[in-house]
RNA sequence: GCGCCCGUAGCUCAAUUGGAUAGAGCAUCAGCCUUCUAAGCUGAGGGUUAGUGGUUCGAGUCCACUCGGGCGUACCA
């Protein structure tokens, strides 16, 4: 519909030069009684022409040639839209063009030969992954999806760091209660990690070694034992969740590589950094920032800006057009500091956007799961993804805008009825799945060639949401935005839901239940083109 | 104190990124199964978009201030 009114647009463009000049929008009004896409574009060029919008509406109108058997009606309304009324017959087109592209419907080849890099989780292996970093990889995988499907070649990474100081804390942690096994007195400090899984990690290495690690250093193997097996429980909970990361970066590279001390003697000689108090300073005043910031400690160990303005380089060396942080908002005072350094280092941040997703709230009914890392209570990602499964945590994280706090109801998450959103969606792809294996036995076959029938104002309403779907996707591609395909898919369960009810298939004259099957099969590609961009699964049977 | 995020129906959230009469679900109330899954559908009530001012044809959306909540504000990451 969009693209038959820009070459329409277009065209008239010889009539009124000025169209050039703006940029044209079209939108689905809110209200069905405007038309299916309305522009401002007259309001847009009221100041230029100074003339009054609804004027300027009408030589546009005048100017434009469509085809009446596309749009059967246009009107100028309010203070200068212009509606645009599409034909029940052209609308139906998109039916043959879902079910002849299939899976591959919805997918854009916008940003083809572009390569992004989506860094997410990155949680340094000092315990499990908690619900927080859940929301985290769940819509950084779902980002990652969504920027494939409009043409990028996405690369998922995972950027961490086993050396410092709060790996020191996590081998000392278990090498303390290694020591409390063997029956030695030990007093357990408070900022140490509390959790019972260190606890494991010390059995483990009692049950191997017996006692004789009493007097090693707990750097060796205390430390490394526990990086390896927290790690692994890292994956594994991501794999839960069907993420795969295909790079992990480790920070520890970047000193190796000699990458840190490169970045320091550039800041060095562009008389970017200085010493003081036997540290050093990056010079970030003279970066339109407000202060000075330590870059390397005066024990001689550098601070996170350091490594991170030398990894954020790396990457944008590899060649990526875009580079997508996913960060908790702990980090929300940060990131700016890293940003400035890379553009003191003379490349682009631009290309970097950082997405910083607020907390989650896990309640059950009404009482609120309490989450705390150092505490015994609280609810680790795995705990979560066994309560209520892989569809129902993906949907959920992906559900609300990832800057805002979220509520995640583990007893809506885990019903089986329309309360549950990822249900309701679900059950509209196993009901037409159904159906489709209903109608063999009747003897209808799918056809496209009575689409025309489809009039009825519940298939017209499923036909234009089926309509939005490419964009939706574009448009949630570009904002980074995964909530809104969760918002979509809903409305077109809806829609399917509400056409199933009116327009019924079997007892119905066989022409028109042909072209309301096919009708039905093309919601179905998109319900589940839908979810697999969420990452979630499309059951034929439930 | 300062920085970032947030504040929309009783609750959880949308709102095509500045468009027309702010929409869904839950909860409440009233209805719908001799027919493809009632795991569904229909209808009703519910709002000063936290507040005040501003910008313009037009503001939930942008700007300023105020109030309230979250996260930061380290020579922790």
């Amino acid at each position: 519909m969009k693209n038959y009114l820009l070459t329409v647009f277009k065209k008239a463009e010889t009539d009124i030069p000025a169209l050039k000049e703006i940029t044209l929008v079209f939108e689905k009004p809110k209200l069905a009684g405007y038309g299916d896409l309305a522009t401002n574009a007259a309001m847009l060029l009221s100041k230029k022409l100074k003339d009054n919008p609804r004027a300027i509406a009408q030589q546009i109108l005048d100017s434009l040639k469509v085809d009446p058997k596309v749009i059967y009606k246009t009107e100028i309304a309010g203070p200068g839209f212009i509606n645009f009324f599409f034909t029940k017959e052209y609308v139906t087109y998109i039916i043959k063009k879902i079910i002849d592209k299939k899976d591959s419907f919805g997918k854009s080849e916008k940003y083809a030969g572009k390569r992004a890099n989506v860094e997410f989780v990155s949680a340094n292996p000092t315990g499990p992954l908690t619900v927080g970093h859940g929301r985290n990889a769940v819509v950084g995988d779902t980002v990652a999806n969504l920027l494939e499907w409009v043409g990028y070649e996405v690369d998922r990474e995972y950027y961490f760091n086993n050396a410092g100081r709060q790996m020191r804390v996590l081998g000392d942690s278990v090498r303390l209660r290694y020591l409390e096994i063997i029956g030695e007195q030990i007093s357990f400090p408070e900022d140490y990690y509390q959790g019972e899984y260190i606890k494991e990690i010390a059995m483990q290495l009692y049950i191997k070694y017996g006692d004789s690690l009493k007097n090693d250093d707990p750097e060796g193997i205390f430390k490394d034992t526990a990086e390896k097996e927290i790690f692994s429980d890292i994956k594994k909970s991501l794999e839960n969740l069907g993420i795969i990361h295909k790079i992990f970066f480790n920070e520890n590279s970047l000193y190796k590589d000699g990458k840190i001390n490169e970045l320091l003697d550039y800041f060095k000689s562009n008389g970017l950094s200085y010493e003081k108090d036997g540290a050093i300073w990056l010079k970030l005043s003279a970066l339109s920032k407000n202060e000075d910031k330590v870059i390397i400690k005066s024990t001689g160990e550098p601070t996170y800006r350091l490594p991170d303005i030398a990894y954020h380089a790396v990457k944008i060396n590899r060649g990526y057009d875009l580079l997508i942080d996913v960060f908790g908002s702990d980090h929300n005072a940060t990131y700016p500091d890293v940003l400035a350094g890379i553009k003191a280092i003379g490349l682009n941040p631009d290309k970097v956007k950082v997405m910083i997703q607020q907390f989650v709230t896990i309640m059950d009914g009404d009482e609120v799961v309490k989450m705390s890392t150092r505490k015994a209570n609280y609810i680790t990602l795995d705990e979560l993804t066994s309560e209520v499964g892989k569809d129902a945590v993906r949907y959920f994280f992906n559900m609300r805008n990832i800057n805002s706090h979220m509520v995640f109801d583990l007893s809506i998450a885990k019903k089986k009825s329309d309360e549950n959103p990822v249900f309701y969606v679900q059950y509209a792809h196993a009901r037409i799945n159904s159906i489709l294996n209903r109608v063999k036995e009747v003897q209808l076959e799918i056809s496209t060639n009575n689409l025309e029938l489809l009039v009825h104002d519940d298939e017209q309403h499923l036909i234009k949401t089926l309509f939005q779907f490419e964009e939706e996707v574009e448009l949630s591609a570009d904002s980074l935005e995964t909530h809104r395909i969760c918002t979509y898919l809903y409305e077109l369960a809806a829609a399917y839901h509400r056409f199933n009810k009116t327009c019924r298939i079997l007892g119905t004259e066989t022409k028109l239940a042909e072209a309301r099957l096919a009708l039905s099969y093309a919601a179905m590609i998109v319900i589940k083109n839908g979810l697999s961009i969420l990452g979630v699964s499309a059951p034929e049977e439930m």
